[in-house]
RNA sequence: GGUGGGUUGGCCGAGAGGCGAGGCAACGGACUGCAAAUCCGUGUACACGGGUUCAAAUCCCGUACCCACCUCCA
């Protein structure tokens, strides 16, 4: 069974033949730290976690490059508003987008290049760049260095546009260059910018252009060719159209594939542009938990603009906890050895092969998630039969390990937001309810029908939800 | 002007020529002292107008509306 992905390059759903059979290498732009990280952001993020746990799944030796971009001009600009030094701004922010990833259960790459980090790398880049003829040393004294798109006929072939039916670019300031398309690989300093911000280079002292950044780190971390290149639907152009130019300019293959996901919208804008941040990670986390907005991600596929909705993400978030309760009627607690070792390493023959197939068709998650809760109601029919369950308990939890979302991994445990004080409430409360709860029991057993029910509206009152099992009650935080 | 994507039942969200993905909600039934949970059942939805076809949400033509990108937004 091979995999099968949407290659933007193609414009069609094409198999996935690695360089080198048996591995992946995939490399996926990061953001930006900037700002605080919304939902948005980590879109992408989820979405390449999932591929990257497929590919695995699938055999695949994996090596996953994702990136910060840590100096750009709105970190400049930002920065000087708020009067820290710029480094200081985009590390808050790196420490941030972690805490998000961390709460989104995203696993770490194999490596994450920051940008500051590479100067050399991009700079002999430029060169060889230049001594191919591709790009040059602007022809005023800004000391900018452009990538001359004009010298690389099969520009925007990533994108499918011509050169000449592309927008005149409204840019004010040509700053030296010889095409108004032509971008920028090295930005000459400022005066007006922060010294730190530069670092020397054979064009004197300056910073590197966006674009080549992810060129020179997805070069050396994985070579001259590669198999996927990832990032948001942004970024087809101008970013990995340059990137692609400039790298082949420079003689190498680059990616193979090309995956782009969907924006995540709310009031049919893009996050970037609506004000406020109520759909930072930390304010939607005050709403649902990190594995029940992970869900909500997964449930629509990677390529479908999703318009983000409390409502929506409520459902979701309450969909998420049938397939939950079942894992724990089903008996599936923390110290089940069974679901511990499928958390480790789901295997072949605990996953349904509808919902193999579905993620092979293009990360066709949402066809996945059909096929999980398809095995939910399967298991309940049997525990209400009483019969076992444990295959398909195993079969849930395989399927909830591959997307991400096992309610046991030790990751929502790591981020999760309740902390000391928030468990020895609930214990409290627990033993004040389970008082109550005693004495509903016996107001049953003696069938004083009247007083158990007022004894249940009393807790209800509470917010606590009782549900009777034939194990006695439980209760939940309704 | 160029490029790409979209419009699916009350809501979310798949599918991409025949067989009604799935979820949430609602309603009926089973179970229950009653609830809850769970299970069973109930929906003839595919923007509009034409066309092709034995058969169209799916292909073609046209129309409307929406969105994204076109030099540093995931």
């Amino acid at each position: 069974m091979t995999i099968r992905l949407y290659d933007t390059a193609t414009r069609e759903v094409r198999d996935f033949v690695p360089l080198e059979a048996g591995k992946a290498s995939l490399y996926v732009c990061g953001l930006t730290v900037q700002s605080e990280p919304h939902v948005g952001h980590v879109r992408s993020a989820v979405n390449f976690d999932v591929l990257q746990r497929w590919l695995r799944f699938r055999g695949h030796d994996v090596t996953f490059i994702r990136n910060i971009t840590d100096i750009d001009d709105k970190i400049l600009a930002k920065s000087a508003e708020q009067g820290r030094p710029w480094y200081n701004l985009a590390y808050a922010m790196k420490i941030e987008l972690d805490k998000a990833y961390a709460a989104l259960n995203v696993a770490p790459p194999t490596y994450e290049p920051a940008a500051t980090g590479h100067i050399p790398e991009m700079i002999v880049l430029i060169e060889e760049l230049i001594a191919r003829g591709h790009a040059y040393p602007a022809a005023d004294a800004s000391g900018d260095v452009y990538f001359d798109v004009r010298s690389w006929p099969s520009y925007g072939e990533l994108t499918h546009q011509g050169i000449d039916d592309m927008e005149p670019a409204a840019d004010a300031d040509p700053r030296g260059k010889r095409d108004p398309r032509d971008f920028a690989l090295w930005k000459g300093r400022k005066e007006s910018e922060p010294t730190t911000a530069s670092w020397p280079s054979p064009w004197g002292a300056g910073r590197p252009g966006w674009h080549i950044e992810c060129s020179a780190m997805a070069g050396k971390y994985l070579g001259p060719a590669f198999d996927i290149h990832g990032g948001g639907v942004d970024l087809r152009f101008p970013h990995h159209e340059n990137e692609q130019a400039q790298s082949r300019a420079a003689g190498g293959a680059f990616a193979s594939y090309w995956m782009h996901n969907a924006w995540i919208t709310t009031a049919g804008e893009k996050m970037s542009k609506s004000l406020g941040n109520t759909l930072s990670i930390p304010a939607v986390l005050q709403r649902v938990r990190g594995v029940e907005l992970r869900f909500y991600m997964v449930a629509a596929h990677y390529r479908s603009h999703v318009e983000f909705s409390d409502q929506a993400l409520d459902e979701a978030a309450e969909g998420y906890r049938r397939i939950e309760s079942f894992l724990e009627r089903a008996g599936v607690g923390r110290e089940t050895s069974l679901v511990e070792e499928v958390a480790q390493q789901p295997s072949r023959d605990q996953i349904p092969d509808a919902f193999a197939a579905a993620l092979d068709d293009d990360l066709g998650t949402p066809a996945a998630v059909a096929v999980l809760y398809d095995a939910v109601r399967e298991g309940n029919r049997r525990l209400a039969a009483g019969d076992d369950v444990t295959d398909v308990a195993a079969s849930v939890a395989a399927m909830l390990e591959v997307l991400g979302v096992h309610p046991h991994d030790p990751a929502w445990a790591a981020s999760a937001s309740s902390n000391d004080t928030e468990e020895r409430l609930t214990a409290a409360v627990d033993v004040l309810v389970a008082g109550l709860l005693d004495e509903r029991t016996q107001a049953r057993a003696d069938k004083d029908w009247a007083r158990a029910d007022a004894i249940r509206d009393r807790i209800k009152s509470a917010g606590i939800e009782v549900t009777d099992t034939p194990d006695g009650p439980t209760w939940t935080v309704s």
